[in-house]
DNA sequence: TTAAAAATGATAGTCGTCAAGCATTTTGAT
DNA sequence: ATCAAAATGCTTGACGACTATCATTTTTAA
């Protein structure tokens, strides 16, 4: 029942254990004639490395870094507490975290922070992708030097990345059309979309989904022009209650970006119209209230703390060279005030 | 940079290495001042116990039986598969699964296959907990043997297993309440529902979270009495034919079980009528383009494939004797015709 | 045929923990 | 003070892979 080991390997090929791991772990000056034998005996035994025991032998531990904004909003606070919160857990697996922060949209200091840490020799590192042009060469060089790079929420230039952990923003969009589309029930109606900026990838293509699928099955809804308000709160709050305040035919609102803060506050001031529609991205203590209370009607979250999971699962299998483990794709958990998680997770 | 052995721990704590192992393994036939030592020594140290090492030296192969009902129907069949895919991967973690089937509703048949599985020395079961009281004195057994168990999908009493991974089906009723609700857009309207059997706790609990929102929330949305289909395709089928092809005031649909072939099939007969909303659980084949097609409005989907990684999670962590790693609460998926996972992945 | 190069075999130490067994010291009760 | 019981110390051999060294054999080229 036990499984085979290496040297059950080498006996059933006819060659040393020595051998065996020459194949095994390619350190060359291996007949062509042997490297066949011993794959056919792993084949045959459906050997499996002992992956334990490899890292054991090699005393490994991985060190990952994760470069990460800091804490400006909701969104990437959750990030930190949950790798905070994971340390502990992974410690048993040998893993060590350093959580790295830089300033969001502070490209110099970004690419400075990437350049140090060719120093710091880390085996992966895992980056919230948010530019893309800038910090090319400096993953170009870690990588180079055999770290692993993960794109996290936001995908960078394949060529910059072994991997990618994100949701597709098109579809997150295109979710948002159809649950709008759905709540006008055939009625006509006006969409105010707001974007921080158009310029960030996520925030494009979740808007270009979302005209996609308003234009095609609900031609009556007409879009309006789309504020940018760069996910600052207070500029969210003043384009808001200056498009609400006055008379308006506006049937639902969908914020594309982040500063729902702004929004939330918007709609108290100026009150929620009768018949209207409100998506927002992201749970926050704030959104989350706002569903409670039936001031915003959806939050399409990106479930950053499974992203960061999934990219640790990603990292650790690259580093130890097999594939990553069979996991369903991605989907932003939609959310309405009935099946909010419960608080004391978040 | 390296972190602390136990040795470390020993030394630091002013005592022998068996002694500290003593205390961490709990052997026994150790002062209290001892332990108190050796604990103060491994929060100083900041020791986490290398369980690479650990399971390596016990030359420790996990165990684990899958206990499923059989493919019997596509959310049956999804488990089956990703388990199959799974295999492979687990092979390098030391994780041998066994997935043992029984026939769905054939109690008797699953109660001797529990007993069975007791002479088999698992380390670790997960079942899909569809019968209750039946199956409690087997479990109590394997448990008392040393088994840990946790129930999938569908809850079992808290005195039967070590851990439950499942949906709260109760904020899953809620939440297609409130989408039929939102779709409605105010407008009066009236909502049939179908369920397999009231009997069976999760489709309980999405008609009973169902019922609560509609009510509170929807006043002028009628629920017309619910039909059992007993989650049978050509049940169901005759059913709705019944039901919509004759003139009726229906303006939404919610199937709170399985059968959606017959449901999708019926639809297509009669046609869809104009102003509809139709809400199914669990994504197939079939509701996948169902819903691509706009015969169906929402799937919601468990994602069985991530509750059975939890579930392996959990058992890893339980066997390891460690708290489960962090995980964020798990939300069944809304699917919508825009959201869809890529075919390839599922 | 011969020398150099390539391939292979044999072997031993390492990683951190577990699980023993046995010797020794300390403790507690009489 | 005495003796048994409890606690502690000490040591050793797994577990499976990695890594390195060195000796030996086979292959290849001149």
């Amino acid at each position: 029942m036990k499984s085979p080991t290496l040297h059950d390997v080498a006996q059933l090929a006819g060659v040393s254990y020595a051998t065996a791991d020459r194949v095994l772990n390619q350190r060359g000056n291996v007949a062509a004639k042997s490297v066949t034998k011993v794959e056919a005996a792993v084949a045959q035994l459906g050997y499996v490395r002992n992956i334990a025991a490899a890292n054991l032998s090699k005393n490994r531990t991985y060190r990952l870094a994760f470069v990460l904004p800091h804490r400006s909003n909701a969104f990437f606070g959750r990030m930190h507490d949950h790798l905070d919160q994971a340390k502990l857990h992974l410690k048993a697996d040998r893993i060590a975290i350093d959580v790295i922060e830089f300033k969001a949209f502070e490209i110099d200091a970004l690419q400075e922070t990437l350049i140090g840490l060719a120093k710091a020799q880390y085996d992966g590192i895992a980056i919230v992708g948010l530019q893309q042009d800038r910090i090319k060469a400096p993953l170009d060089a870690l990588r180079a030097a055999g770290t692993k790079v993960v794109s996290l929420v936001s995908d960078l230039p394949e060529s910059c990345r072994d991997y990618y952990i994100g949701i597709d923003n098109n579809k997150a969009g295109r979710t948002a059309a159809r649950l709008i589309g759905m709540a006008h029930a055939g009625a006509a109606g006006q969409v105010l979309v707001t974007a921080g900026s158009l310029d960030a990838l996520d925030h494009f293509d979740r808007l270009h989904g979302f005209r996609n699928v308003l234009e095609r099955d609900f031609p009556n809804l007409i879009l309006q022009d789309v504020s940018e308000t760069r996910d600052d709160p207070r500029l969210m709050r003043e384009t808001l209650v200056q498009s609400l305040g006055q008379p308006h035919g506006i049937t639902a609102l969908y914020n594309v970006g982040a500063g729902n803060d702004g929004l939330i506050d918007a709609l108290r001031v100026v009150g929620r119209p009768d018949r209207f529609c409100c998506i927002v991205h992201e749970l926050s203590q704030p959104t989350r209230q706002a569903l409670l209370e039936g001031a915003v009607d959806v939050a399409i979250d990106q479930r950053p703390e499974i992203e960061l999971n999934r990219a640790l699962a990603a990292l650790r299998a690259l580093l130890d060279g097999r594939p990553p483990p069979p996991s369903p794709e991605l989907i932003p958990a939609i959310y309405l005030r009935d099946n909010l998680p419960d608080e004391t997770i978040q």
